[in-house]
Order: C-alpha cells, then structure tokens, then sequence
DNA sequence: TTAGGGTTAG
C-alpha cells in the first residue's frame, strides 16, 4: 500500500514525457498496472506530456476500463479539439454500457454536449439531453455545457430553458447566458441579463462575465454603458487581466472613443498582438488612417509580428485613405508572412485595391484565392458600383450564383445599390423578385435598398408598394420612403409621411429621417413647413441640426430667393459652415442672379475647396448673366490654369440586356452618327414645340 | 481522481 501511495503521489508531480516513462514501467514492474485510479491518472499524464496515441495505447491495454479512464481518453481527444473522434468515443461508450456497467456520468454528459456544440450537431444534442432528463441529475457544469450547445446552434430559447431550471444559478451559468445572447448578435438582451445578475441577483461579476458585457457594449456601440462595465473592471480590480483592457479597448474602438482607447493602450503594461490590433483597428475606423498606418510600422519596427486581423486592419486604414502606395506594401508583407491568401486577408486586399481605383488588382487576386465565399464576390461587385463600374456589378453576381454562392443579407443590400447606381427600371423588377424568392423581404436593411433603387429608378408608386408591405418598418425604411417622395418633388406626400411617422407610428425620426423631409420640403418649395420642421427637429425631438441640416435649409430659403434670409442663417450657425452650405448659397444667388452675395459664398468657398471646378462655373455664369465678361472670363482662365475638371455626368441606357454609357459629346459609340443624327431631329422638334435647343440647355463647357 | 463560461477580422 505504502508504494502505492508513493507512486501517486509520483504521478501528481510528474510533469515531462520521460518521467510518466519511467512511472509507467514502476508500476508495470510492482504490479499496479490494472490499478484503475493509476491508470487513469498516467492516462491524463499521457495525453498532456506525450500525446493522444500513447493515452489511446494505454487505455486499448487496459482490460478493465471505468468511467474515470473514459472520460480522461474523451477529454484528451476534446482539449485537442479532436470533436468528431470525442463523439465516437462517446458512442463506443455507451454501447459498452451493458457488458461494464460503467455509465457515463456528469463529466461525460457535458464533454459530449460540448463537442456537439462545437459541431453545432443539435439534433444530438438535444437526444443527449432528452436521456440526461431521465437519468442523471443536473448540475452546473451540465448546465453550462447545455447552455452553450444551444446558443452555438442559435436556440436562444432552449438556452434560457435550461437557464431557468437551476434556481440558484452560479456565475459561470450566468455568464454563458449572458454570452449566448452577445454572440447570437442580440446584446441588448444580453445586458438586461448582466444587469439582473448584477443588481438584483448581487453576483459579482468576474472577468469573463465583464468580457462579454464590454463586446455587447461594443456591438450596440453604447459608450456611456461600456464606460460603467470599465467602471466594474477597475472596482473589482481586474485593470491588469489582459483579454479585459483588449475587450476594453476594442469598445472604445467601436464607440469611436479614439482618445480613451489611446490612453488605455498607452497605459497598458502588457500587449499582445491583439491589444495592438485592436489599437489599429480603432484608429482605421474612426478617421484615424494616418495613425493607424502609424503604429501598424511601429510594430514592424519593434519587430511584434502582426497577423491576420492586424494586417486586415491596416489594410482598412488603406481602402477609407485610398493609399495605393502603402496598401501595396502591405500585400508584399502579407506574402512575406505567408497569408496573402488567407480568405479574409485577400478579401481585404481585394477591397484595398478596388478602392484605391485598382479593379485589376483586386480581379487577379479574386482569380488565385483557393477558396471564395460571399463576402469576396460582394467585395467585387459593390467594389465596381463604388468606382463608377456600377454596369460590371451585376454580372459578377450573376457570375457568383451561378457559381452556387447564395448571397446574404449585407450582400443583397450591396447588388441593390450596385443597382439604383443605373437606375434600370427591368433590372430592379428583376432583383426585387429575386429578394421575395429568396426569402429576404422581412429584413429591414433590405427593404429600405429596394425603396431607394425604385426611387432611384423613378417608380416612386412600386417604393410605395415595398414600404406598405413590409411587416417591420424602422426608421431607415420611413427616411428611404420619404426621401423618395421628396428627390421626386412630391413633398405633399413626403409630408403626409413624415407626419404619419411621427404622430401614428412608434418609430422617432432621427437626423436622416430629417435631412430627408427638409430636402423634400426644399425641393418641393415648401419654405414655412420646412422651417417649422427644422424647429421642431430641437424642440421636439432634442436633435442638434447639423451642417448638413443647415446646408438644406440655406438651399431651401435661396431657391425661395430669400437670399438675405439664407445668408443670415449662415451667419447664426453654431458651427462653422463647411463648402456645401456655401454651396448651396452659391447655387442660390445664380438662380436669382445676386452678384454681391455669390461673390461671397465664393470668397468663402475658394479657400476651403479650390479644386470645385463647379463653383467656379457658378460664378463665373452669374458675371456672364450680368454681362460682366471680363472677370466671367479671368475664372475661365483661372479653371484651365489649375487644371480643373468638374465631374463629368454619366448617361446610361440600357439595350438587350447591355448597358451603354454616354457623357456629353462623346463619339466614342460604335452608332454614334446615327445617335447624333436622332439628337438632331429631337432638336428639331423641340424648337417646333417652342422650346430651348438641347444645344443651348448645356450652356457651358470646360 | 477528472471539470464548465471569454477578447481582435474580410
């Protein structure tokens, strides 16, 4: 007895390959190698110093094998994330039942809930539960493991069933709800259960459970509430845990608090390569490109090697900063690291390069990535819709289901707006079918893309049919069906809408459902009602107009020819105004020909914005209007001097399943005469009828 | 005798 004592005791110290060896064959050699507790025990010693086949050869050997040997062989397979290879050995396990009579316990349940849970095998799952109901009583580690079976297979519901059966649930229990509601993208639930736990329950929360909090903070992109959960971390202490001050400063990254999350990684004694991607991160998404780029070389510098997701991120500094120079350098970074053509990696480079205006970059990458998935073919399409390209868009998805990629929701919303870019009426009949047969017509992102490509499109009426028969309307849908009425200059029933939204409906306007109604009121030339909307905006619903907001209502009072009136408003901004207000003021004094107040607008556009070929035109027809030839001519010269071209308008139609594309005067269609020779007699004709020449319609050209 | 929940991405 005493030996044995001393070789367990051996055993629990034990800690190479060679010693549990040399055990092994002590125990071999005293006679203890049936003993089912040393077995077990080598078994576990096996499998975390040697490897899985020395604790399978020894568990095969083993005549007599208890649950205790089982579970430590299924736990070996399911720490190396071997989930198959558990579940079989479960089987085997259980069919093996009747001659051991060794049952599987607790410990066994919850192993194999939780490779069923890590192959979202639910049926199994579920069967495995079901017997657990009848045989074994629950406790809190079955629990946990349930729980995450059920949330990694998206049944939320089952989830908190099993939840609601322990009555005194533990913090980990609590945490896996918690967790199970984040990760099934549903964090306002998750918090509610966070703040139960945390308030009426009293359980303190520990760093996993904060962990969680922080990412659903992050998700619903809610500072205020991920400040308080930071608040926790430094109450219970928790500041120098690593994977909490990462949670932490992904939040801030997702909050848009550059400033707090700088602090935190300036302060952080430890870093590993997610603290610094996750600083990257922040940066590349806030506006912060230059200090993104920044860092990414500083790490390179000190030589912290980056991966996937830092290189993904500092790409994304690239795309919004359209940094060609530097993105390229990155691609060579990303070969020399042997990812290059890691699918999320070159989806990002693909991305990189098709806004940096580099499609065939992005092509030959599409064409050597291994694998593609739908996010790289969304990549493709609605890359060419961003750059102009809007006409290759639709081929490449059609190119992408015949491929059998099945398109999903982000990917859908990207096709539609590839698609209002042309505005063919057939085609948007054609994808809006294609949204009911697939199943799409219920999501809210969806919807508000359909009404927008109808508007685009100009069929306002079928936009109408699309809002009424949506099940959930939010308040992107109400902003896109207002905006439609409103770009149409149908502002009676923009207002009708407005009105039904804000007196009949549960949905608030926000700041886009405003700048939609004040354009409509703007358009339509409804200058009171646009006022009073714009007061209403603060009064009621506490929304702080922005330049944007200010922008409309300065084009609303000019094109009324309150010109006074609209410079005045300009003068009482609480910000100072940007070029499109201006703009608009300038845009105003030519429609009402008003030289003082155009040479101002203009005084205070050319500084901010010089390169504005259009700005230039503006004025410059204001001086011709008035005969003032000589200072309209000193802005032509200025305009060929500095080498400024206003963005050319782009005509397309659409032929036999072909888009053609025009801008003015250009010859370079195969029928051109023929088109020319059409223009003419419409001309013709026009003039007949009394109107202006389409010659004179375009006035003047740089 | 073994033990449950967690962080960054296209």
């Amino acid at each position: 007895m005493k030996r044995r004592d001393l070789l367990i005791k051996l055993l629990g110290a034990c800690c190479s390959k060679i010693s549990i060896t040399k055990l092994h064959s002590e125990c071999l050699k005293v006679g203890l190698a049936h003993d089912s507790f040393i077995v077990t025990k080598l078994n576990v010693l096996y499998s975390r110093y040697a490897s899985l086949s020395h604790a399978q050869k020894l568990f095969e050997e083993t005549p007599c094998k208890t649950v205790y040997l089982w579970n430590a062989l299924l736990r070996s397979y399911f720490s190396e994330g071997e989930w198959v290879e558990t579940l079989s050995l479960f089987r085997q396990m259980n069919a093996d039942v009747k001659s051991t009579k060794e049952r599987p316990d607790n410990y066994t349940v919850s192993i194999a809930l939780k490779s069923c849970a890590g192959l979202r095998k639910l049926g199994l799952g579920r069967t495995i539960h079901g017997f657990l109901k009848k045989k074994i009583d629950n406790d809190m580690f079955v629990g946990s493991a349930l729980i995450e079976l059920y949330s990694k297979c998206g049944q939320m519901n089952d989830a908190v069933k099993v939840f609601m059966e322990y009555p005194k649930p533990d913090v980990v229990l609590w945490t896996s709800i918690v967790t199970g509601y984040e990760q099934n993208g549903n964090p306002e639930v998750a918090l509610a259960f966070f703040s139960r736990m945390v308030v009426l329950e009293q359980i303190n929360p520990d760093p996993v459970t904060l962990v969680s909090a922080a990412s659903a903070c992050a998700q619903l992109s809610n500072f205020n509430l991920g400040r308080s959960v930071h608040g926790f971390v430094k109450r219970r202490g928790f500041d120098s845990k690593l994977c909490l001050a990462n949670s932490m400063l992904n939040l801030y990254g997702k909050t848009g608090s550059i400033k707090s999350a700088t602090n935190l990684f300036r302060e952080m004694p430890n870093k590993d390569i997610i603290s610094w991607s996750s600083m990257v991160a922040c940066y590349a998404d806030n506006g912060a490109e230059t200090n993104a780029l920044d860092l990414f070389n500083e790490m390179i510098d000190k030589q912290i090697e980056p991966n996937r997701f830092t290189v993904v991120s500092a790409l994304r500094a690239c795309a919004f900063s359209s940094n060609l120079e530097e993105g390229i350098q990155i691609h060579k970074l990303a070969v020399n690291y042997g990812f290059e053509l890691d699918i999320t990696v070159s989806t990002a480079l693909m991305d990189m390069y098709m806004k940096c205006f580099s499609p065939e970059n992005a092509i030959d990458l599409f064409n050597r990535m291994p694998k593609k998935d739908v996010v790289s073919w969304a990549v493709l399409f609605s890359g060419y819709a961003e750059i102009g390209m809007a006409h290759k868009s639709m081929r490449v998805f059609c190119n992408m289901l015949s491929n059998g990629t099945r398109p999903d929701a982000i990917a859908v919303v990207k096709i539609l707006a590839a698609s209002s870019e042309l505005g063919i009426l057939r085609q948007a009949v054609c994808l809006h079918a294609f949204v009911t047969k697939s199943g799409f017509e219920n999501n809210e992102f969806i919807g508000a893309s359909l009404i927008e490509l109808y508007a685009k499109c100009s069929s306002v009426d079928n936009a109408k049919k699309v809002f009424r028969g949506m099940i959930h309307r939010d308040v992107v849908t109400w902003s896109s069906i207002i905006a439609a009425y409103g770009s149409h200059g149908r502002g009676e029933e923009a207002l009708k809408l407005f009105y039904e939204m804000s007196n009949h409906s549960d949905v608030k306007p926000n700041d886009i459902t405003f700048v939609s109604i004040l354009s409509a009121c703007s358009h339509a030339g409804f200058i009171e009602e646009g006022i009073k909307i714009f007061h209403v905006m603060g009064n009621q619903y506490q929304l702080m107009p922005n330049s944007e907001h200010y922008g409309i209502m300065v084009d609303l009072l000019g094109r009324m020819g309150e010109l006074d009136k609209a410079l005045n408003m300009i003068n009482n901004m609480p910000m100072p105004p940007g070029p499109h207000v201006w703009g608009a003021l300038l845009g105003a004094c030519r429609i009402h020909q008003h030289m003082k107040i155009g040479e101002l607008a203009a005084q205070n556009l050319f500084p901010v914005d010089p390169n504005h070929a259009g700005y230039y035109i503006l004025l410059s027809n204001i001086y011709c209007v008035d005969k003032n030839w000589h200072d309209a001519a000193k802005l032509r010269a200025l305009v060929k001097e500095n080498r400024l071209k206003k963005i050319i308008g782009q005509s397309m139609v659409e032929i036999k399943n072909e888009v053609h594309s025009f801008v003015a005067g250009d010859r370079f269609h195969s029928e051109s005469d023929q088109i020319y020779e059409m223009l003419r007699k419409l001309d013709t004709k026009m003039r007949e009828g009394g109107y202006d020449s389409l010659v004179q319609a375009q006035e003047m050209h740089f």
